[in-house]
DNA sequence: TGGGGCATGTAAGTAGTTACATGATTGT
DNA sequence: ACAATCATGTAACTACTTACATGCCCCA
């Protein structure tokens, strides 16, 4: 993947339907943004390099007095987006910084690395929150209900993660402390 | 978390032990990087502005005619770890390329939504393998087993669900074609 | 009449990757 | 003699975030 990838999420949104640049951000703010995030910096830039390429046209259509762009994908734009969802390819990147601290928490006393957890656990469950709120609204459709479907349970597993390792935690503690083992 | 975070990375590697860039770089190789990766391109300024800032010391020792610089712990720059591993923050980016495709796969037929599932599912089976692998070589220890294990859990649980939506999506395929239900 | 949402855009800065340059040592 | 690994470093580039600038529309 070339280029940064936020080609792909605008080519994707603008396979549901004609949008403008502030649409396409708000359809990345409440679904996309889970896995996929973009900010206008790169969403207005690429919106005008994609319409070079071809593979979108730009009509103005102002609401009113206020300016507004609508774009379109051209039949070359279709095509661009058929074809990367054909590739084989699908790598993910992870960068979660509650794991990182758990990583490198035996530093700390075990009351501490259950905060941690505790965090951990506390910041999966506002996401779970978030997302079953998109289930609720009825915005996700059709394929992208499956992304959705993923997202709740997975949330939901490291949740249970995360209650599974605070038990332990604290049990340990609790026989490390009455002495009746190690 | 400002400065990037790779600050945290080095602090919590050398709170393992003294270290030199070089294995620093090994040690996020072949553990952090599953959730936090680093680039020499960044490990190797920010020891120097670690040094510059009095959180790490480094001393020059060769072995044989190959320059080595041992980096070491201060305790400003322990505090400066423990002081981050205490905050509450702990967020997570994530970047998934195959959940994108999943998610605009619209334009798809169903079975090449399959073949798009069967690909995140493959992905995740070799991750799930170096864990596996890490496991056996016992290189975690300590709290850095509970990390592993989230892992190979959180992995497992992301090829079960790719199983279950395989066999839906194949099942509906089946009863569409036949006609049985719409 | 003021705040929030609609709407577009960019400049400046930060973060990160990649590729290259250099060279010694160890094991086969 | 060759490959792999140890070891340090940077320049150039790409990507991304943040903050700002601008201004209209709608509703309370």
């Amino acid at each position: 993947m070339q280029g940064g990838g936020v080609e792909y999420v605008i080519l994707g949104a603008l396979s549901l339907g004609p949008r403008s640049g502030y649409e396409i951000k708000r359809l990345v703010d409440n679904s996309t943004r889970f896995f996929w995030a973009a900010s206008y910096g790169q969403i207005y830039p690429e919106l005008k390099r994609l319409e070079r390429e071809g593979h979108v046209t730009a009509a103005s259509e102002p609401r009113g007095g206020r300016p507004r762009i609508r774009y379109t994908l051209t039949q070359a734009g279709r095509d661009r987006l058929l074809a990367w969802l054909r590739e084989p390819g699908g790598g993910y990147e992870l960068r979660d910084e509650g794991l990182l601290k758990l990583f490198f928490a035996r530093a700390l006393a075990s009351e501490e690395v259950v905060e941690i957890v505790r965090n951990i656990r506390a910041e999966r469950q506002a996401v779970l929150e978030q997302l079953r709120a998109v289930e609720r609204s009825g915005v996700a459709r059709e394929t992208g209900a499956l992304v959705l479907d993923y997202g709740v349970g997975g949330h939901e597993w490291t949740v249970e993660w995360c209650d599974r390792v605070e038990k332990q935690l604290t049990a340990n503690r609790q026989t490390a402390t009455t002495g009746r083992r190690r």
